[in-house]
DNA sequence: TCGTTGCGAAACTCTATCGTATCGAAACTT
DNA sequence: AAGTTTCGATACGATAGAGTTTCGCAACGA
C-alpha cells in the first residue's frame, strides 16, 4: 500500500508532497515576467525558475512544455470587474468604461491583453482561456446592463445588444490602444463615449 | 574620382550596384514571415534570406538589425483604403466598415496587425510606424466622411467626431476579435454596427 | 529506521540563431 | 584590363535556452 487516505478520502501518494508555495512562485513569477512585456516565445523557462527562486525541475515536474504553464497562469487571474449594478444604465455604462480604462493603464493588463490579442491564432487554448475569463464575464455584465435598460424603458426596446456593447467595448479600448500617443487620454472619456452612443449620431427630428 | 554622374544627377558609387531584386524579395520574405504568425522576436534573419533566396550578408548589408528591417517592411505596405466617398454618410460608413471586415479575413492582415497591437511597447518606432502608414489614415477618412455629414445636415452639430469614430472602428474591430470564434461573424454587421450608432440607443422620445 | 518522492542547484548535451569572416563569381566604373 | 563593390554560399565562434540527469538534502508515510 502506497497511498493514505486523508481525512478528505483523497488517495495521497507516499513521499515528500508537492510544494504548494513553489507553485504560486511559479505561476506569480510567469505573471510577473508577461507583465514586464516579455512574449510567450521569448519567455524562458530558466528566467521563470529564477524569479521564482525555484530550480527548472520544479516547473518540468509540473508542466510539460510553456504553454500548459501559461494557460494556467492566466487561469489564475481573477476577473475585477467591481461593476456596482443598480444606478441608471449611463451611470452604469460609465462606470464599466472606467473599469475598462484604469485597467489599461496597468502595465500588467496591458501585457497580458496584448498576449491574449496576438496569440489568438498560435496559441488557441491560451485566447480560448483568456476569453473565458476575461472577455466573457465582461461581457455578460455589460448585456445585462442594456438589458435591464430596455426593460425599464431607458433603452430602446429593438436595441441590438450585441453590436451596441461592442461600440461601446471597442471604442474605449480603440482610444486606448490606438489614438495618439502624446496626448493623454482625456479624463472624460466614458462619459463622452455613453453619451454620445445614447443619444446617437442622427440629429433629433423636430 | 570614385563615382560617376548618372542621367538623373545623382552620385553612384564605383562597384556591382546593389540589387534592387534582392531587396525587394527579403522585404517580401519578411512580410511573408510575419504573416505566417511568425512572431517579430521569433523571426529570425536566417530563416528572412532562406526565404528570399539570398545569403545573409546582403540583408545585413543594408539593414544592422531586425527592427529596421520590420519598420521598412511594415512601411511598403500601401494602405488598400479604397473608400469612395460620394454617398450617404450612411453608405460610406457601412463601406468602411466593410473594408476593416474584409481585411481582417486575410491571414497577413491579421498577423501584422496583431504585431503592431503587441510590440507597442517594446518596440516604439516601429509602432509609430503603423499607426502612420496604417491608422492615421483611416482615422482621417472616417474624420471626413462624419464632418461631411454634419456640414450636410445628415449628422449632428454637435457630434463628438472623434469618439464617433472610435466607436465605429471599436466595434467592428471588437467583434472580429473576440466575438464567440464558432459562430460566424454575421454578413450584415458593419449595416447593423453604423445604424444603430446613427440612430442611438435611447427610444425617440414622443 | 527505511523507502519514496520533492526540493534547489548544478552540470550536461542539443539545437537554434546571432553576427562576422571568407570565398569565388558577377557586375559595375575607370 | 584593373579596381571596387555586391552577390550567394559557407564556415565559424559565441550565446542562449531547451530539456535531462545527478547530487545531497528535506519531508513525508510505514
Amino acid at each position: 500500500m502506497k497511498t493514505q487516505q486523508t481525512a478528505e478520502g483523497v488517495a495521497r501518494p507516499a513521499g515528500r508532497p508537492r510544494s504548494e508555495k513553489a507553485e504560486k512562485a511559479i505561476v506569480e513569477a510567469t505573471l510577473d515576467l508577461l507583465g514586464d512585456g516579455i512574449g510567450v516565445s521569448e519567455l524562458s523557462i530558466e528566467a521563470i525558475a529564477a524569479r521564482a527562486g525555484v530550480g527548472k525541475t520544479t516547473i518540468y515536474r509540473r508542466w510539460t512544455n510553456k504553454e500548459d504553464l501559461v494557460v494556467d497562469a492566466l487561469a489564475s487571474l481573477k476577473p475585477p470587474i467591481p461593476l456596482s449594478r443598480g444606478g441608471s444604465v449611463r451611470d452604469d455604462l460609465v462606470t464599466y468604461l472606467r473599469v475598462i480604462r484604469e485597467e489599461s493603464r496597468h502595465q500588467r493588463t496591458r501585457c497580458i491583453m496584448n498576449i491574449a490579442m496576438t496569440d489568438t491564432e498560435r496559441h488557441p487554448r491560451l485566447a480560448e482561456r483568456f476569453r473565458e475569463i476575461a472577455i466573457k464575464p465582461r461581457r455578460e455584465v455589460v448585456l445585462a446592463v442594456l438589458r435591464r435598460g430596455i426593460d425599464s424603458g431607458e433603452l430602446r426596446a429593438d436595441l441590438d445588444v450585441e453590436v451596441a456593447m461592442g461600440m461601446l467595448s471597442g471604442a474605449i479600448i480603440w482610444h486606448v490602444k490606438w489614438s495618439d500617443p502624446d496626448e493623454e487620454i482625456s479624463e472624460d472619456l466614458p462619459e463622452r463615449i455613453v453619451d454620445e452612443a445614447l443619444k446617437g449620431f442622427r440629429p433629433r427630428e423636430a
